[in-house]
DNA sequence: GAAAACCCTGTAGCCGCTCCAGGGTCAAGC
DNA sequence: GCTTGACCCTGGAGCGGCTACAGGGTTTTC
C-alpha cells in the first residue's frame, strides 16, 4: 500500500511516517517504479505499535530501544522493566507537579470578578505578589520544565 | 545591575533573560559603556513574575498579554479571567491524559518477570496487543502531544 | 484533457530554552 | 606588566516531535 493508505490505516499523517522513516524508527518500504513509498503489512503493525507507544507518552529513543527487542526476539528484557519503570516515574513525577500547578490556577481564578480594570484585578495582584514570594507555594514544586535530557552530547 | 546578578537573584539563566528579552518579554535595558546590560529594579520585579507565570506553565504568548495589563493598569481585565480559566482548562485536560496514562503504565509493569527473554517478555507482548486494539484503553484518551498551537498563522 | 488527489524531496517553522563559537572587558594576583 | 579567570557580547545551531510549505512529478477521476 502507499503512504496515504497505511496513514489512514494507522491514524498517522504521512508527513509524519515518513519522519519516522527518517529518524529510524520504521525501515525504509520497497519503491514503486515511479518511486513512490510501497508498504507491507509488516509496517502497519509497526507503525500501530510506535503510535501506541506515543500515545503512552514514550519517546521515539525509547520506542527505539523497544523496536530493538521486538527485532531480537531472544534477548534479554530486563531493560524493558527499568524502561517502563522509568517512564512511570516520569509520567508520575509530572503528574504531581500538574496537580500542584491546578490548585494554584483554581485559587486564582476566583480572585477576579468581572467589569474590573487591570489595576485593581485580584489575579494580578496575586500574581505580582506571588512573584515577590509572598504566600507562593509554586515556587517549591515547580513544574519539570523539559526536565533533563540532552546532557553531554554533541562534540 | 548586570545580567550575573539579575539571574542570580531571579534564579534565570543569563541566556534565557536575553531570550526573554528578544522574545519581546523583558524590555531592552540601558547599557554600560563596555555595552554590557545594566538592569534596575524594575527588571527584577519583572523577571520574577515571568518565571511565576511560567512556574504556572503559562506560554510565553499568555504571559506577554499579562504583562500588557500589568502596563497598562486601566485596562479592563476580563480578559485576564478567561486567559488563566483557559490555562486550567489546558492543565486539566493533561492531567486527565496523563492520569490515564499512567494506569496503563501500572498494569505494563507488572507483565514482565525479571530473566525473561524479549520473545516471552508480557510488556513487549502487550504492548504489540494493544496495538492492534485490543484491550487497548489508552487509544480512546491519547496524551495532547503538543496540543494545538500554530492555526493559521505565517504568510 | 483538465482538475483533483496523491506522491516525492528538501527545508523551515513551532516552543522554550540551552549551548557553543568567537570574540571583548575587567578585576585580582603574581 | 601579564596572566588567569570570571564575566559579558552577538549570532547561530540544537533538542523533540512533529507540521507546513515550496516546487516539482504521477495517478485517478470526471
Amino acid at each position: 500500500m502507499r503512504i496515504g493508505e497505511l496513514g489512514r490505516a494507522a491514524g498517522v499523517d504521512g508527513e509524519t511516517i515518513r519522519y519516522y522513516e527518517k529518524a529510524g524508527l520504521l525501515p525504509p518500504p520497497a519503491r514503486a517504479l515511479n518511486g513512490y513509498r510501497a508498504y507491507g503489512a509488516a509496517h502497519l503493525e509497526r507503525l500501530a505499535f510506535i503510535r501506541h507507544c506515543r500515545a503512552l507518552d514514550v519517546p521515539l529513543a525509547e520506542i527505539r530501544r523497544l523496536l530493538d527487542f521486538v527485532d531480537r526476539p531472544d534477548a534479554d528484557c530486563g531493560d524493558i522493566n527499568r524502561l517502563i519503570e522509568a517512564q512511570l516515574a516520569r509520567v508520575r513525577a509530572r503528574l504531581k507537579s500538574m496537580r500542584a500547578l491546578e490548585k494554584q490556577l483554581a485559587a486564582l481564578r476566583s480572585r477576579c470578578e468581572a467589569g474590573h480594570v487591570a489595576a485593581e484585578c485580584g489575579i494580578l495582584h496575586e500574581l505580582v505578589a506571588a512573584a515577590h514570594g509572598e504566600a507562593c507555594a509554586c515556587h517549591a514544586s515547580a513544574p519539570d520544565s523539559a526536565a533533563g535530557g540532552r546532557e553531554a552530547k554533541r562534540r
